[in-house]
DNA sequence: TGTAATCCCTACTAATCTTATCTGTATTTA
DNA sequence: TAAATACAGATAAGATTAGTAGGGATTACA
């Protein structure tokens, strides 16, 4: 049930253009990507490339070019990104939605094993398709301005004061009104609740 | 986050087992398991090995020996079947409980990602360490059953009236009686409350 | 116009994992 | 003694993983 160190790798970058989005930054050059996220350039630039291919971000070439998000992190969902990387989310061929299989049972409504894979593959789902690139961006960045720490991916020009978009925070109270699942939805839905107080 | 083979294998059989167990055979041979579950016998031994060194089997060696759980399969989970051929069941080193690995990121406890991940952690061993051999076994066997079809293992001797065991019956009911969770549990916890009506 | 920086693209590789197969040994029953 | 079975280790082809290497194309700027 592993995550790959590239689909890893392709998360922790998208996160790191989602942060720079936010805070005003144009433009992310591989080298600066790789070097605050720690992995190996020549391996990064292959994964842009399956990113870009999926139009999930932008490349701008020549000098001073870099990388962006191809679209609001609010609408790349992480499944998603780790659908282009690392392929189907489910455990198993029979019970993928999005590149379903035929398992070699012999008959598929009988075999409970396919039952509680399918309640799996929903559980990783409902997770990964639910939250999006800003939702993780929103906790990481909120995290690092508690701890006062220096913000990577400061725009060049000057410092600049970082605001929440309007939209997020609408969407946030929005999930926060329901409260039913509250309970069982885990840390990052309690980490997001958090900002409504 | 895919299962491997030889999980999907190791999985079938000790179904296979469990369905055994369930019509009173007290020992299956190998031969006939990877018959009846369409998979390799010299790649299964292998398996069996495996789960054998974890106590999750019992094997009898010699002129009709063969294969028995080691114990009764509601205290065998799915997720201890998986950790035992597969390896952990978190997405990353870093939310692993069984097999913790610090991760490349400077500090964890500001990492996103990593609240994510630790939630689908939780949403696959939540259902994997719920949900028991038995439990499978249950919703296969009733499949079965209702589809009039000829019930595999079934003991040398004769054909034996199969009966659900007391105590299983009595661990669903204490189950069904949790009804906030009901909606979001899932397809094989409906099926399995289906059996208390 | 030249040069440096950057993305774009393909090919290659080393190591590991997967999915087995093969060969033989040990044990038990009839 | 023969047959059936589990136990055990070696081997191996193919796929996947996790990169590396090298160059080509494009752009900004001196």
């Amino acid at each position: 049930m592993k995550l790959s160190k590239k689909g890893e790798y392709a998360l922790r970058s998208m996160i790191g253009l989602g942060i720079a989005a936010e805070v005003g930054r144009t433009l992310v050059q591989l080298p600066e990507l790789a070097d605050n996220e720690q992995l190996p350039l020549k391996f990064l630039e292959q994964i842009m490339l399956r990113l870009r291919e999926e139009k999930l971000v932008l490349g701008v070439r020549g000098k001073f070019g870099g990388y962006r998000l191809a679209k609001p992190a609010a609408k790349i969902t992480i499944g998603s990104i780790i659908r282009v990387i690392d392929g189907p989310l489910a455990p198993l061929g029979c019970v993928s939605q999005s590149a379903y299989e035929k398992c070699t049972c012999p008959d598929e409504a009988h075999c409970g094993l396919r039952m509680l894979m399918l309640d799996v593959r929903n559980a990783i789902t409902g997770i990964l398709d639910r939250y999006t690139l800003a939702d993780v961006v929103e906790v990481t960045l909120r995290k690092l301005r508690r701890g006062n720490q220096p913000l990577p991916y400061a725009p060049e020009s000057e410092a600049v004061p970082v605001r929440v978009p309007a939209s997020h925070a609408r969407r946030l109270a929005r999930r926060a009104t329901k409260p039913r699942l509250d309970e069982t939805e885990g840390v990052l839905h309690q980490l997001l609740g958090d900002y409504t107080i």
